[in-house]
DNA sequence: TTATCCAAAGAAAACGTTTGCAAAATGCTT
DNA sequence: AAGCATTTTGCAAACGTTTTCTTTGGATAA
């Protein structure tokens, strides 16, 4: 049927293992034989059938991504951007990417372990971790290679690449302060993502640094977001006291809180300013164009995927949480109060 | 090392073939053997190595998705919507989905090899394709089990799952018409693309039907989208005879157009009426939001891997081309023009 | 010339499955 | 109780590689 490694064997006049000493570049075979055995692949078309060549030296050449759970999660352009960062280096790499998508927790631990104990896979990117994350406990437990696009909260030590999402949140919440605005608002995301409390936690330390108020009610939650919480924003919005500005968790709740506002009567940046995180490509589009934090999500996933492959490949890793940096993007959603 | 299909055998106390029967349902084993058998995997946490299992079964229960080449694309979230619907039907039956990326067309040839030729996978997916596109042909001359998202040009023939775009523009062309518009514009993508053609050719079938004109400079190709064919894009605007609303191919290009607009002092809706196509999530939330049509996404990439998926098992085929439907979603980017 | 060494190539086992065929066990007739 | 049909199970080959161990053969040194 296809061309094996033994039709290769007989045309070039070798033995099998030659063909595949060839194959991997072995330093001990004859320029002649190298020349021969290469005419008869190229002659024949052929390619090594990776099933086989994983089966017996257990590399697969292949990283799996575990899949954000959630439509909203998946269908963020951030995830297409770290995406493009994964594929770009593990492409490099010559590495293929293996996902699998999930709805439910159950399918989720199922779908990894098909990967990990099915050995479709080297290694394993995870993205988004929880705060308390069954998918990292269960790759702990099976010994398996990954790096943590994100961070864990309850191992340290684990590989990680990821940003100062407090500090970025720190940034961006000075910004807003030295606009002028004293108070100052927060939209936040899933609660149980460590991103979040990372970036709230930075939103309150600049407050408390500047002697801001930092109030509870002033944070507004996911449900508030939703169409039956149009009512207690506006509420919010109408009090005398209400912010003028706000830090919002993620680009994409950025569009539909602007959205919101305006419906609730409100103009950004004219009556609210905003600035929010990860400045994926549409906030630049905007209108306003959105101020926002860049947290260079391409490099993100790069170096993710770099990491792991170091990892898989035995090589030394001289730094097992990487940080890298970010940078406030100014643009037309954050101007000063209106006096 | 691992647990092996002869570990299970032996604490079972069976053959190997027993167990692998076992694991296939294998129709005629006793309901003893089969109770046996399956403690005794769960007892050893038992997980079928794939790699093994492809080798012998040649399936390898994975489809493989060829990526869009540019950036553009790729960040689309066009893009993610559809994978969304792979992974639902992939998942649901139990495939799972490797994806390779590339950079030029000489690497997008090289990873399709090495997952055609190295066996990766049992059908291939493949997205936007174009024109003259090599890749079919390479598919083609492989005889390989794949699924276009979208249709040929040259091979009228092929599995495909499409939408009418032609009609779809006709539709969005014909929205504008009945607001009033007598002078439409058109913003194009790509051009070497097939849904560029179908789209362009709706919207001037729409414009002959209703004897207005359909003018070529009335065409803002890519280019004029760039930094340096803003000039010309204003310049066409503040022509006394400029058109008064645009069908733009793609969502992402209508943020694109929007803010350009905008800046050449176009309010959207008020002097340019604005329609496209997807109906991508963010279309809703924009600023203003986006009149499109929606052509079901998800679904389209639900239906391209169920295809998929069917030819893959030999499950006979009603239907080689299908063509799914879209519904205008009118929102406030069109408006009649001022009077 | 012969013994020694080293580079180069080959033989064969292994990786973890599936599956056609043969053997064993079971149940049914007589 | 033996013979036969049928169900259930086991044996062994195969899938296409890699890799360890051996063998081959030519070059070098004595």
């Amino acid at each position: 049927m296809s061309v094996t490694i033994k039709d290769v064997a007989r045309i070039a006049g070798v033995s099998p293992s030659t063909v595949s000493r060839v194959l991997s570049n072995h330093p001990k075979i004859s320029p002649a034989t190298v020349r021969k055995v290469r005419e008869a692949m190229v002659e024949l078309g052929y390619h090594p059938n990776i099933m086989a060549k994983s089966l017996v030296s257990k590399s697969t050449q292949t990283i799996g991504l575990v899949l954000p759970r959630s439509v909203e999660e998946f269908l963020n352009p951030f995830f297409s951007e770290v995406m493009r960062g994964i594929f770009a280096f593990a492409n490099q790499a010559q590495y293929d990417v293996l996902m699998s998508a999930a709805n439910s927790r159950q399918e989720e631990l199922e779908a990894m372990n098909r990967m990990i104990l099915g050995r479709r896979v080297d290694g394993i990117i995870m993205m988004a971790p929880r705060k308390k994350d069954p998918v990292i406990e269960q790759l702990l437990q099976h010994d398996f290679p990954f790096v943590l696009l994100g961070r864990s909260l309850e191992h340290e030590d684990l590989l990680c690449v990821n940003n100062d999402n407090i500090k970025a949140a720190f940034d961006a919440t000075n910004h807003l302060i030295s606009l002028g605005h004293k108070r100052i608002g927060f939209v936040s995301g899933s609660p149980d993502m460590v991103v979040t409390e990372d970036r709230l936690e930075g939103y309150r330390q600049a407050l408390v640094g500047a002697s801001l108020p930092y109030r509870k009610d002033w944070i507004i939650g996911e449900e508030m977001l939703q169409a039956g919480g149009f009512h207690a924003l506006s509420l919010m919005l109408t009090q005398p006291e209400r912010p003028t500005a706000f830090v919002v968790i993620d680009d994409v709740i950025a569009f539909g809180f602007i959205r919101q506002l305006y419906e609730a009567g409100f103009k950004v940046p004219d009556d609210v300013s905003i600035v929010s995180f990860n400045n994926i490509m549409l906030t630049e589009l905007s209108n306003p164009p959105i101020s926002t934090v860049d947290i260079g999500i391409y490099h993100l996933g790069y170096m993710t995927a770099q990491l792991l492959i170091r990892k898989i490949s035995g090589e030394p890793i001289v730094q097992n949480q990487l940080v890298l940096p970010h940078r406030l993007v100014v643009r037309g959603s954050s101007l000063h109060p209106r006096t």
